[in-house]
DNA sequence: CTGAAAGCGCTAACAA
DNA sequence: TTGTTAGCGCTTTCAG
């Protein structure tokens, strides 16, 4: 049996035109076909020289090498993204925003996934030997050891929907805690008594703190929590969450509103609550979300929520970190984004 | 009123540890450092001497420079994916599989996005400055004057989602005609005798081979598309072909199977035909959908569809492109996979 | 306005 | 086993 591959004629990679390839073509020194493909701080070159430099650069196809050039200027004009998962709508989203933002830049994205196992030390250390020339971090959190070798490495990071109060790096988030106790507010002012909490991930800081907003706002008023159920971003847990709350409970030890921390879970409580237990959304049981994903507008749903402003975000996270790029740092910005209460039908006025 | 910016330091970036601080440090050669770090390939360095530069170089904070060494090897371990939009499911699931099977496969993902506006000359042109070994091209199709650019910088290129029978670049796609035809052919047999197709995109040519897919199997058949209307990829398209086929239209006029070129229209459709006309789905009318999202495995859909075997597709592509990165190539492969029938209770036997 | 030359940090061939 | 040296392709002084 013969492996296909080795009958194959293995590549060499061909060297590609360089600025020498074109300078000897148009006979004039390598440093001034650099200059011309520079020239946008002023750099004198006669338009003679420019129109023959770039026809003949043309014609054998020349472009130049980023690589080179990053290595000489040491700086890339990459930014890194560790992105820790793809699973919701809002990390498309923000991943969609980010790449599209920095090409205006005039950055590229290097994109770099943390391992399922779980330590970033080797995704943060690839992207600092790739010297690129910022990072950003989605959705998780720099160890002060980690956060050291990027400043030594003079690489600015930002975090990106997670903070922590106790560390150095800057970060933009959601303001979750604000959020949840809105929500939990606006579902008191509404006149509700008994309400209830689906979590998203249970190890996730943002559902951690929707959860503490909420409860706050239930002190505050006087009231319990009288559920909750942790799941993950999908469907069924919201279906799951149903089950907890309802099967085998007596009608008056029902919640009569259900916070929960996305909007996918609580698509799956609506659809469980009314099918299984032809429980009635609103009138019986109000539901609440959190992202306002397209699925909060379906008729069915008109789930009130909380909206996420995405592009606000990441613009910020932007601007921090180009500052950082360019100028030195002075001082920790913890931003704090607020969230938007997006009212629909899915919560009744019960006074 | 002063700028903020003008009272800050502007930044100069410093200089990286680089080997030669290292082999100082150490009292060794460049070249001894360089080979610690490469020691893969039976470089012999005596067991003292990696110990002292490991030493020092982690006293130093040492990491080599992937740059530096891209240009001299002529190769960057990047792999640029230049992408057309987020918009579905399948897309970001393609791009979380490539990023990390890529990242397995000791490569990084250079992430770069189509302008709206669509040409993409400036975006493959920035991928092929940064040199990049290879180039996964989704959901779009390249000219054959940027095909030569590819070739000029002997860079693979492998076509993801998309195929064109008068290209020579390679291509990994959904054999979306067979897919189409099957989805008919299973209408059919089920006992269906008036089908009506809901499109996604117009211009999208995996939408145009579905639908040809469909048709050709009602020819086979002698039966007629009764009706069809094009959306986009969302919830409210599959609402309003909803209303297309039955506001206004007499029931004996109905379809009685609607096949969604997408789920997502397909849940749309599913939703609005209940609620807005107390159609039963699937006794009154059948819905298939495309892409056997999560949705449609959520009870109230239970949707037949097809299922796009991604992993397959990404482990193609990128099988295909690592050979075309290291053998020469020979022939133009275009490798169609067939898709997956999911036949769930949104079909109905009607015979 | 243009050329010569140094050097960014690294690898690899060649010497020792 | 280790050091010396020549580039990889580019930008950027410094001369002319």
């Amino acid at each position: 049996m013969i492996e296909k591959k080795k009958m194959v004629k293995r590549k060499v990679r061909q060297r590609r035109v360089s600025s020498v390839d074109v300078a000897r073509e148009a006979g004039v020194s390598q440093a001034t076909v650099s200059r011309v493909f520079n020239r946008t701080k002023g750099t004198n070159v006669s338009e003679e020289t420019v129109a023959k430099i770039m026809q003949t650069a043309k014609r054998l196809n020349y472009r130049p090498s980023v690589i080179a050039r990053s290595l000489q200027q040491n700086s890339t004009n990459i930014i890194g993204i560790i992105n820790r998962n793809f699973e919701s709508n809002f990390h498309m989203q923000s991943l969609d925003m980010f790449s599209r933002e920095l090409q205006k830049l005039g950055y590229s994205t290097l994109l770099l996934n943390l391992p399922e196992d779980g330590t970033m030390d080797a995704t943060l250390h690839l992207a600092l030997e790739y010297q690129v020339d910022g990072i950003i971090l989605t959705s998780t959190m720099l160890s002060s050891r980690l956060a050291e070798d990027c400043i030594s490495y003079d690489t600015p990071v930002v975090q990106y929907n997670r903070y922590s109060l106790y560390q150095e790096v800057d970060s933009v988030c959601l303001d979750n805690f604000k959020a949840g106790n809105e929500v939990g507010k606006y579902l008191i002012e509404t006149g509700h008594k008994r309400i209830a909490f689906v979590s998203g991930r249970k190890e996730s800081s943002t559902s951690i703190d929707r959860r503490l907003g909420l409860i706050h706002s239930l002190d505050e008023a006087g009231l319990p929590l009288v559920a909750e159920y942790t799941g993950e971003y999908t469907h069924e847990s919201g279906c799951e969450a149903a089950d907890a709350f309802i099967h085998g409970i007596s009608r008056d030890q029902w919640p009569d509103a259900v916070f929960c921390g996305t909007d996918i879970a609580a698509t799956g409580f609506i659809d469980h609550a009314r099918r299984a237990y032809g429980i009635r959304v609103p009138e019986d049981i109000s539901v609440a979300g959190f992202d306002d994903t397209p699925m909060a507008t379906w008729p069915q749903y008109d789930l009130t929520t909380v909206m996420q402003p995405i592009e606000t975000m990441v613009q910020e996270t932007l601007e921090i970190l180009m500052d950082l790029i360019k100028y030195e740092k002075s001082g920790v910005i913890k931003k704090m984004i607020p969230g938007t209460l997006v009212k629909r039908s899915s919560v009744i006025d019960r006074r």
